[in-house]
RNA sequence: GGCGAAUUAGCUCAGUGGUUAGAGCAGCGGAAUCAUAAUCCGUUGGUCCGGGGUUCAAAUCCCUGAUUCGCCA
């Protein structure tokens, strides 16, 4: 067999919000393929990195008070942590916001541009007024120019399906200020995707064996037959304030986040070369042999069979191998619900104490190579879990391994004795050679690889039930029988072990514990060999066993809906409460008036708060460390009711730079960080609007 | 509204023109007691979404309607 070379890639989350079980499908699904080829031994490479640019980010980061690069920075270790918890195994988690993927970003730019796809052309947008920055659809809420229906986002109407351009809303308003927006011109970068030599590659490409069949025939409604041209330029730049990369040659304009994101892929294992000492061409360059794969969903086919092959076709790189689209996991039926219980993070998953293998397992038993949805029917998950890998799988080890441990010290046959086990399996067991169940793999067929798999565990347990190893256990004339018969039980499940490793990783790094062996590959036989080539040695000796998997309960299932549940009431009833407190406050009177002299003589800066920790002694104290650009000062802030210091640290606030210090009982504290509210945790410091720099004055 | 996909046993799903439509789980009856109540044997259960058509033969191909889900407008 060849080695093959193989770089592959999930999507990049969003790094704005929490990994769901959602998301996991797409992991899980990857995860296993890489897995499978690892154990093959082809040299593959499982690379994916956070998200991390764009509006949202910018505007939840300002909300949360902390910086973008703060925000991206917790996220990606939220996100990271989450896929370990589930045994997704990348060769390398990035972030799009790297040096790497800035590099690649710009370089593809000027490539494109030196081709003549880059134009640039004014467009008209909705602008805030108040915040200065221009709107993206999503921040642009209205009444629906069709059915009037309120508080409807700028592409399209919840109530009545109907789909506008933002500038259609009836009185529209900024999501983000509660400002009328205007509408306002500025220049924007396109990619000229409608450019013919795009146009002609497309139509190649998606029907060269790239795609699925299905997806090459939605990409052809996209495209449209010869002759017509139905693509759009791509508009690839956004005006500052934006979080993102600058593009070179146009100060005030940053590359849209969907243009690094793919590149994102580059960037990371861009990474990875430098720390393993691979060769980044090799992969990348133009008819390099090496294959890539990128994991996607649905919805994103686009920006991946559109734009992504159309970007690097024409800046001089390797396009995509194929690209690899699954559909969308509903939970019992129906699309994941945050009043149902059903929008189930990973994180809370892995609190409630259930086992990730379960849930790896269970996708495992439902996807195929298709577009398809898949649905996560949670009694059916119970059921089936318990039964295959518990009831079937599991159990054969546990109902064998007892004698071999108690009667013969561990030790399988040898000998004449494995012979004639070895012949028995190649008679009754001719059809466990691992062909089928590559092909399954390799073309993410799944289900129908758990399907083998289960019908070989069944009948491994029908031999053994036939067999009767308790039966014979009852005679010690019949020792070498025994010894025999419980030794191909164990040989089964070790075949069955290595089959179902690349779903079920961490049970199998037990198996091999409880196996005593190296760590399982995958099955090779050359043709015609029989498949007792592929058994432990004879007089293998085993460790005892020790429960591999428990079954699952169906309270952890009810738990985990309810614990998912009151993380949206819970939220609900804070929104509430703060909402019914504020109107019960009673508005203190506006204290007496000053001239513009007096409030000059206060020296307000910017700060960045570039450390927070708690003071040894102090009920209600933090000390803060502020950068106002020419210096750092300590402040000593009552704020310890309200925000932990990891809430603080790196977030901008204001703070009265002229005070005089004050001693107290813990330090100098030089200066005050300014704050509204009642005390207690009814406490809101400051933040200045993105773009404000440490040291700027407050007039 | 246009285009596409899906609809098969109580549940989850196989089955793209060829016996009487299958599997696992659940249910029911039995056996067994090695195994964490796990396992084995037998068995009940179907308007293959409805209707029409093509064919010697249709779950499968065509038309039409329903429902669900996408994409597009």
């Amino acid at each position: 067999m060849t080695t093959r070379r193989i770089l592959v890639t999930s999507a990049l989350p969003y790094a704005n919000g929490s990994i769901h079980l959602g998301h996991l499908v797409e992991y899980i699904q990857t995860d296993i393929w890489v897995r499978f080829q690892k154990m093959r031994g082809h040299e593959i490479y499982y690379v994916c990195a956070d998200d991390t640019h764009g509006t949202p980010i910018m505007l939840r980061a300002e909300k949360e008070g902390i910086t973008p690069e703060a925000l991206i920075a917790r996220v990606h270790d939220e996100h990271y942590e989450d896929f370990t918890g589930f045994h997704i195994h990348f060769d390398n988690y990035y972030s799009t916001h790297s040096d790497e993927t800035r590099h690649y970003s710009e370089d593809i730019y000027h490539k494109l541009k030196v081709a003549g796809l880059i134009r640039v052309r004014a467009i008209e947008q909705l602008y805030d007024p108040q915040k200065n920055m221009f709107l993206p659809d999503r921040f642009v809420k209205g009444e629906c120019p069709k059915c009037s229906a309120k508080d409807q986002y700028g592409d399209s109407c919840e109530v009545c399906g109907a789909a506008y351009a933002p500038t259609e809303l009836k009185n529209p308003y900024s999501a983000v200020s509660g400002a009328t927006p205007v509408k306002k011109s500025s220049e924007h970068y396109f990619f000229s995707l409608s450019d013919q030599r795009c146009v002609d590659f497309l139509r190649r490409w998606t029907r060269a064996g790239h795609l699925q069949p299905e997806a090459a025939n939605k990409m052809h409604e996209w495209l449209g037959d010869a002759g017509e041209n139905k693509l759009s330029d791509w508009d690839i730049s956004r005006d500052a304030p934006y979080f993102g990369f600058e593009i070179p040659d146009a100060p005030g304009k940053y590359f849209y986040v969907w243009l690094d994101a793919p590149i994102g892929y580059m960037g990371s294992f861009k990474h990875l070369c430098a720390r393993e000492n691979l060769d980044f061409d090799t992969y990348w360059r133009k008819d390099t042999e090496t294959e890539l794969y990128h994991f996607i969903g649905k919805d994103i086919l686009y920006f991946h069979a559109l734009f992504w092959p159309a970007m690097l076709e024409h800046s001089g790189y390797r396009t995509p191998t194929r690209i690899f689209a699954h559909g969308f996991l509903t939970v019992n039926g129906e699309k994941m619900s945050k009043s149902r219980g059903t929008f189930i993070t990973a994180a809370s998953y892995l609190k409630q104490g259930l086992n990730p293998e379960w849930l790896r397992y269970y996708y495992a038993a439902k996807l195929n190579g298709t577009m398809e949805d898949i649905d996560l029917n949670l009694d059916d998950f119970i059921v089936r879990v318990n039964s295959d890998l518990v009831g079937k799988f599991i159990n054969i080890a546990s109902r064998c391994a007892g004698f071999i441990t108690k009667r013969f010290n561990g030790k399988l046959v040898d000998g004449d004795s494995y012979q004639t086990m070895q012949q028995l399996i190649n008679e009754r067991f001719a059809n466990w050679r691992p062909g089928a169940l590559e092909k399954a793999y390799e073309d993410r067929d799944y289900s129908q690889a758990v399907r083998q798999i289960m019908k070989f565990s069944d009948e491994a347990n029908e031999i053994i039930h036939e067999l009767a190893p308790w039966e014979i256990a009852k005679n010690t004339d019949r020792n070498a029988e025994l010894q025999r018969v419980c030794s191909l039980g164990i040989q089964l499940f070790y075949l069955l072990a290595r089959y179902l490793k690349p779903i079920l990783p961490e049970t199998i790094r037990q198996v091999e514990g409880f196996l005593n062996c190296q760590p399982l590959t995958w099955p090779r036989l050359v043709e015609n060999e029989p498949v007792s080539q592929l058994l432990l040695p004879p007089g293998h000796v085993i460790n005892a066993y020790q429960h591999l998997m428990t079954r699952i309960d169906s309270k952890l299932i009810d738990a985990l809906v309810e614990a998912n549940k009151q993380n949206l009431s819970a939220d609900q009833a804070g929104a509430a409460k703060t909402n019914a407190n504020s109107q019960q406050k009673t508005i203190a009177p506006i204290a007496e008036t000053i001239s513009i002299d007096d409030f000059s003589k206060i020296d307000l800066r910017v700060a960045r708060i570039v450390n927070a920790e708690h003071v040894e002694g102090a009920n209600k104290l933090l000390k803060l460390t502020l950068d106002i650009g020419s210096g750092q000062r300590t402040v000593f802030a009552g704020i310890k009711s309200a925000y932990s210091p990891e809430q603080l640290k790196g977030r901008l606030t204001v703070m009265v730079a002229n005070l005089a210090p004050r001693k107290m009982k813990f330090g100098l504290s030089e200066g005050m960080v300014l704050a509204a509210g009642s005390g207690g945790s009814e406490l809101f410091i400051l933040s200045p609007d993105s773009g404000a720099q440490p040291g700027m004055r407050i007039k």
